[in-house]
DNA sequence: CGAAGACTTGACTAAGGTCAAGTCGGGTGG
DNA sequence: CCACCCGACTTGACCTTAGTCAAGTCTTCG
């Protein structure tokens, strides 16, 4: 289970099984090339472990190439708070490399492969690649949105309002990189896991949960979550959707 | 009360009174230069105003030279959410000059100026000064933290916690940037804006904020919050304070 | 002097938390 | 092989926190 995880190079950044996808902008030859001597390797890791810790200094710079993860906050008494999900294209760490100091942490859900970057070489990417550099702004606008509507959901929306604004987020960003071969698609995550994102008991977030299965939207798995029904999931929590568009991969 | 607002210049950047504050990193002078080209005017506005709308397209870009705002979002059913308070210094707009579009509004608290900047010439301060794109994408990642926190707290405090954690969370980046002359710090917010920070109802916010007032950690003001003892609201919030550390300023 | 907005307070209600006691399935040691 | 254990999921009973309703006071501003 512990096993020292593997950091050897596999997947060179040209043959990016991620980059082909209608949802990543396309990139130029040369930035393409500074990607690919930005990452200094991958690591590859089981469900649970833990990538990033809170508090740690010097952290890596990642981008999670394959499998789920998330994001989370801990106070002193153990409550845990799941901040956001990541999927397959996001930044990982960003604010530890940029600000100094990792103020969260992150595990994964699933098996998960990271590019590692060097993140010494950050200031050389905006000053040799301007269009890079606006780029990892536009990821961490983006996750500031993604985090303004989540609070939102916590502050203003009720258990069953929150619960299925999750699972339609969820399942529409998964949607968009995780175009399965297989039709369905399932969300890795416990009800413990709702229950820290949608900050209510797990409990109630199983009663709620179980309203959402009664109604046909969703169907729960064995520590896995399908979504039934978006269209009707968004509009019980008067959410209408993600914006369309490419995004940028690095 | 709704008249037009000036957008004359008034303060060149090179005589920022932000600027030589101890909380801001000391630009070069090409750098200042730049900044001060790309700045267009200054927006002064009343309480109340709004300086960006949920849903508008390009959205101008701000920083905030002095006074109090907030953003926030809210449900088709008019349920509010305040997501952050903007101090002087603070980037305003940059998701809809980023993404394109703005999902949250911004109004102001207090009397404020604004600097305008020009937002078509965002790439070329990437392209020509990589250390203030690397500044502005400091500045997204402070933003992000700050909401990680917001979040961990909506999340996971009670009441109580949630008002002591935000009450000396504004209270130490006020003292950052408005270490005013008088010794006394008032915060312009009513406890409206409070219960819609905190996710909590009017009524319930007030009984908790009487309980901190009891305990005289607060005194409460009309329409502004005065904090007594900022150390025994982080204890009860279970919060260690703001990193350390000087910010830019764009 | 009246109106309106900010703040209070008490009485009652309801959403959600806690406690407790399950079921079910997969993995493991004897 | 099988008993046991453990973690994920359920469910009912009861409790606590926070929401709603209602009726104030006080101050400011026309």
């Amino acid at each position: 289970m512990t096993k020292a995880p593997s950091t050897a190079r596999q997947v060179p950044c040209e043959q990016c099984p991620l980059r082909p996808l209608p949802h990543f902008r396309e990139f130029t030859d040369p930035e393409l090339k500074f990607v690919s001597s930005f990452k200094t390797g991958e690591l590859v890791v089981e469900p649970g472990a833990a990538i990033l810790i809170e508090g740690a200094h010097s952290a890596h710079l990642f981008t999670l190439l394959s499998g789920w993860a998330f994001r989370y906050k801990t106070l002193e008494d153990g409550r845990r708070q799941i901040l956001n999900y990541l999927l397959p294209g996001d930044l990982v760490g960003l604010q530890g490399s940029v600000l100094g100091e990792m103020q969260h942490s992150v595990e994964a859900l699933s098996p998960a492969v990271f590019c590692i970057f060097q993140r010494s070489r950050l200031p050389q990417l905006f000053r040799h690649h301007p269009g890079l550099g606006f780029d990892v702004t536009w990821l961490a606008s983006r996750e500031e949105r993604m985090l303004d509507e989540n609070l939102l959901s916590l502050g203003r929306r009720t258990a069953i309002e929150r619960a299925a604004y999750l699972l339609a987020f969820i399942h529409e960003r998964a949607r968009a990189t995780m175009a399965r071969q297989t039709g369905r698609l399932l969300i890795p995550i416990t009800q413990q896991h709702v229950a820290d994102t949608l900050g209510l008991s797990i409990v109630h977030t199983n009663k709620t949960l179980r309203k959402l299965a009664a109604a046909s939207l969703i169907r729960w798995h064995d520590r896995a979550c399908e979504v039934l029904d978006v269209a009707k999931l968004k509009e019980i929590a008067g959410w209408s959707g993600l914006p369309e568009g490419t995004r940028p991969l690095i």
